[in-house]
Formats: C-alpha cells, structure tokens, sequence
DNA sequence: CTGTTAGCGCTTTCAC
DNA sequence: GTGAAAGCGCTAACAG
C-alpha cells in the first residue's frame, strides 16, 4: 500500500506538498498539484486512515449501540434513518448490538468510545440514567434515542410511547371494549414497558375501568412471547373481548395463538399492536397498530449527534423536535364489541359495562 | 484521555514497560507490574486504538457487506453468526449495505478496505465475478457470503439454493400439483434469482411437466412484490393449483393477495416460500417453506475469514463445509391438489395429469 | 528484566 | 508556495 512518502517521491515534493493537496489545507502550484494527482493515482494511494485519525484525533466513525439487529426490522430501521444522515456526510457508522443487556451494552459504549468514535448514538434499555449520564460526560458527543434521559433532555430523542399506548386502548374502548387485556414484555424493569403499562392504565382510568391484573400476560417481546402470552391468559380462564400488545410481533404471536384456539379476530377479539412493523399489512387480519416513527427517530438522532460534533447547533437543532408522537393507524383487527353478549370465556361475565 | 506516557511517568517505569503490561508481551517485575495496572487505573488509562492500529498494522476490525438490513430478519441472522465467532475474538464487526445496488456495493467495500480492516466478509449480489476476484487480490483477506465465485471456491460459502428450490417445486408435485407458479425476484441478473429458477425448472423437467412461463411472476422480493406478483397471476387468468416463491416475504405477501381474492391456501392453492423466517410460524396457514441456514452461514465465514487473518487454515479449515444445503420444512401450506377438480381459474385445465 | 530509540503514516507549524 | 521537522500514541528491536 503506497504512503504519503511514495507518492512526494513519484511527484518530486515534499510530503508536505502531497498533504496539501489530499486536504486542499493550502493552495499549491498548479503543475505539482497535478504531479500529485498523477502519483496518487499511479500509485492507487489511500491515506491511511489510523495515521490520519491519529493525528487528526477524528475517526469519521459514528458509533450505534442498537438493541439486536434481529429482533425484527425495528433496529433496522432506525440504521436506515440513521444511514440516511451520516453517508452523505462521508462518514461511517459502526453498530453494535447490546441485545438489551446490561453488561454488554456497557462493553459496547466502552468499545466504542475506545474506537474513539466521534459521537455516539445510544439506544440502551438496561443501563440506568446515571450510568448514561457518566458516559455522556466523557467528553465525546452522545445522543440518546428511544428513551428519555433526565437532566440529558436536549441529548434525548424520543417517542411518546405512554401516548401512543394510551390511544390505541382508547380506540378500543371507543369500540365498546371494556376487558382490553394487555400482552406485556417481560422487560417490567424498562423504561419501554413501563411507558406502555403508564398508557395502558391511563386510557382505562379516564374511562373509569378498572386496572385488572387477571388479564396482563407478560413474555419475551417476540412473536414466540406473544403466543405464550395469550396461551397463559386463555389457561387463566379471564375473559377479555380486546387486547394490546406491547409490539406487532406480539400481537401477530397471540393472533396466531388465537387462531390455534379457534378464535378470530376480530370477530371474537379485537387486537391492536404496536411499531407499525410492515408485516403487519400482510397478516390476517390486517392489524390495527401504533405506529412507531422509528426511522424519523434515527434521522433526528444522527442530524443531533453531528450538530454536536460539529458544534453548529443553531443549524440544526430545531428544525426537528426530540419527541415524537406515535399514531394510531386502523387497519381491520378491531371490530365493535357486542355489548350483551357474554364473553368467549363465560365464566368471569364483563360486569362493569357501564 | 491518558495517554501511555502518562501512565509510565505515575508508575515510574518506561513507556516500554507499561506497552508490555498492557500487551502481556515479555514478562515484568511484579511490583512494576502492580505499580502500572494502578496507574492505568488511576488514569483510566485506555490504549489509543489508532495508534496501535497503525503500527501494528492491524485494526481488529472485521468489514462486513450485507445487502440491507432493512428488508427482513436475512442479513441480520447472518450478522448474528457472524457477530457469534467474532466478537469473542475480541474484533469488532463493521457493516456496511450495499442495497444490491453495483455502485454502492463498490463503495462500500472500498471504504472498508479504506478503513483497513483485518478481513471482509462479503455478501455481493451487484458485482460481477471478476470485480470481486480483482477486489480479492488486494491483499486483505476476503470471504464470500451466499454466491460461489468462480475460481475462488475456497473463500465462497453458499448454500445450494437450486437444490432447495428443486426440494420445494418436488414436494409440491409429490402433492399432485402440476400447475405450479413461481413468485420471483425480478432481479433477473443476480445468481440468487436465476439458481432458484433453475432449481425450478430442474424439478419441473424431472417430472416431465412443461416449464410455462405463463405462470412466472416477478417483482420486488418483499411483501408487497409478493402481493402483486399473484395479483399479476391473477389477471392473466393463468391457472395454478399451487406456487413456490423467491422468499418467504414473497410467499406470505401472495398468501395475503390470494385471502383478498377469496382464495383459501392451502384449500385451493398450495405455497412453499423460501428462507424460514420465523414469521412463517405465525401466519395463517403456517407457511411451508425451505430452511435457508443462513446463520450457519455467517458462522462459517467469520470462521474461515479469521483462519485466513491467521494463516491458521489447518485449524479452522475444514470443520465445517463451504456448501450448505437448504432442507424443506413442512408446516401447513401444502395440500394435496385434488385430481380431477378443474382450477379455479378454469380457463386452462391441467392437461398433463399422468 | 528494563529503558532508549526508531519508526508506523500523516498533519501542521515554522522558516525560507 | 514549499520543505524540514516535530509530533500524534504506540510497538518492537536493541542494548544493557
């Protein structure tokens, strides 16, 4: 691999000469600025870019701490948002997967700011907010997505999930549903599940239901999860006419268990999910979700994280907000709950129809 | 940050020795040894990844090109294998997505080569055998992913996606079905689509029934490809009694336009996708299809692209196999075709019923 | 066992 | 406008 060295030599300059024109720091005579660009095309030379980041103390590398790249399109998808925002600044983004794990997301951000990354953009669910807020301090960029950090609120990128939970019940009570059960992740130590669970009950109180602990069925948040949620609340014998399902893989999950057991939605039970994952167009029914503006979160994120960089933060800074709502979209898994009729499990009757 | 010299001058030993402790290369008075790790400690000391890189000519960073991470759970159960055997090699993993697309294939590679990393695993469908064989004299190891390069068999790991895609049309013509329709990508150049095609036709020919290209149909290998390939079906008023698919996104997109057209699957139509992703569990019916081993695969080639960064292909070498072969999955999606029944489009009634 | 020294490839003063 | 020279932080001979 030519260096530098090689290429001063090939174009009879200095090195100094050659550094110029790779960084057009200074102007250079005309005829050995193309001397330059010959030699380095000659020779196929690329800077290197440890000796460059050395020297410079800048690696063009934006590090992403994602949850898991293969629980679903999620992450996926905030990479694109992301992607979207970095590449064309001609840098490079480095992920890695923390897989909700408290130790390993450590090990990551710490892998990551070793890399010396610029800036840092961090989903992390099982650090606490103390912890964030020590890395922040180590002095490289941090911006924070899916969660809300205190006292780190203009680093925080986030979505008003109690909101967007607490609409999809209401669309169900709207419907005449009053047993809405809640297929929950078992994640209960998260800010992501307690931001539903806070929605979930917020919608039921303002519609005076009661909080019923029968018929919450928390598992692992994926399509596996949600069958066995709903296999649990079936076991339990709790009647429910609706319910709402922390993500769609969870909801596709107890769609599908559902079915094995001979109950359709939404003839029998209603369903709404949540994320707005694609495939949620391609089941049967079409389901009825929240949908979780993840790839806008990305873009957001990544925009704050180089405006912080590059310290220009009147450029960017307010062109787009740090909190975003999450919105119903009515697909065809919610149908009007027939009042009188007893529930699929008659043994507990709805009795609080008002 | 500190820097190695910081940490020499509060133990009170050489740079050198502090360089020894940390890499553990040559053996060091215990007490200098205690006195180094505390200053390390002390200091918070973290080595300067460039700098190491650059002398040591090695980032112990692994490049990984994937097509998009976006388009399903494929390339991030690939990464999964791949993160599997690399991360405990304490590397990094970067990745990049070339979205099948030539030109940003290309790219990306050279900024991985750009950023010297230590190997590259790469997943190319764009690039033409002989871009990837010139990319692979640069010097830089460089494992193929899901395509055998000719004359670089020895770094190519795929899977033999004719073979599965002959399983899939045999199993349905075992079931009766002689009217079989094929979803495919409507990437006609990349190997993927033409060896499932062959895989096709293959199976097609050994039971002697005539390749109708009638009842192909291309589009955009996704969910909604999937949906307007069989819709496409559909207006030619082409009959088929079942159809194999590209992929499982493909096949559960057909599954949805055919349940919007009051085609029951598999009652009157027969489907077997490709790939096994999990989500083929969890649709109704529950999708047939052939079990892609793609984290095996990402496994493998993370395995073989370090035995070749080692020079240790005697260790590694042969453990596994290059080639995988894909196994059918019989799940819910295959029905017996009924004999003597005219389609359900009844315009062109089988006539090759032996 | 340990310290001194010479780079790795590049950028950036600082003189000329 | 241009070159010489001093590092960036680290590793690896090379002497002792």
């Amino acid at each position: 691999m030519a260096t530098i060295k090689d290429v001063s030599r090939l174009a009879n300059v200095s090195i100094s000469t050659v550094s110029r024109v790779i960084n057009k720091s200074a102007n250079v005579a005309p005829e050995k600025e193309q001397a330059v660009l010959k030699a380095m095309k000659e020779l196929n030379f690329q800077p290197n870019s440890f000796a460059q980041a050395l020297v410079n103390k800048r690696s063009n590398c934006i590090g992403v701490l994602v949850g898991d790249l293969c629980g679903g399109p999620f992450f996926a998808q905030m990479m694109r948002g992301i992607e979207d925002v970095i590449l064309p600044e001609k840098k490079y983004v480095i992920v890695m997967s923390g897989n909700h794990n408290h130790d390993r997301e450590k090990d990551c951000i710490e892998a990551l700011m070793l890399r010396r990354c610029d800036a840092l953009i961090i989903h992390s669910k099982a650090l606490s907010d103390d912890e964030l807020i020590e890395y922040s301090q180590s002095g490289i960029p941090m911006v924070f997505v899916n969660r809300l950090v205190s006292s780190l609120e203009d680093r925080s990128v986030w979505v008003d999930i109690t909101a967007g939970m607490a609409d999809a019940v209401r669309h169900l009570i709207a419907n005449g549903h009053r047993k809405i059960a809640y297929i929950c992740s078992d994640d209960a130590a998260f800010a992501d599940e307690k931001d539903r669970m806070a929605g979930y009950k917020m919608a039921l109180e303002e519609a005076g239901i009661e909080f019923d602990p029968n018929i919450v069925s928390a598992a692992f948040p994926d399509e596996n999860g949600g069958y066995r949620a709903i296999e649990s609340l079936l076991m339990r014998d709790a009647g429910f006419t609706a319910f709402v399902a922390y993500n769609d893989a969870m909801a596709i999950g107890a769609i599908s268990a559902l079915a094995d057991n001979n109950i359709t939605v939404p003839g029998q039970v209603s369903a709404v999910g949540y994320d707005d994952n694609p495939i949620s167009n391609y089941i049967k029914p079409k389901l009825t979700t929240v949908r979780y503006p993840i790839e806008e979160v990305g873009k957001r994120a990544a925009t704050l994280a180089l405006s912080l960089l590059y310290d220009r933060s009147e450029e960017f800074n307010w062109r787009w907000p740090l909190k975003f709502t999450p919105v119903l979209i009515e697909k065809a898994s919610v149908a009007q709950a027939r009042p009188e009729e007893p529930e699929k499990k008659p043994k507990k009757a709805a009795k609080k129809q008002s």
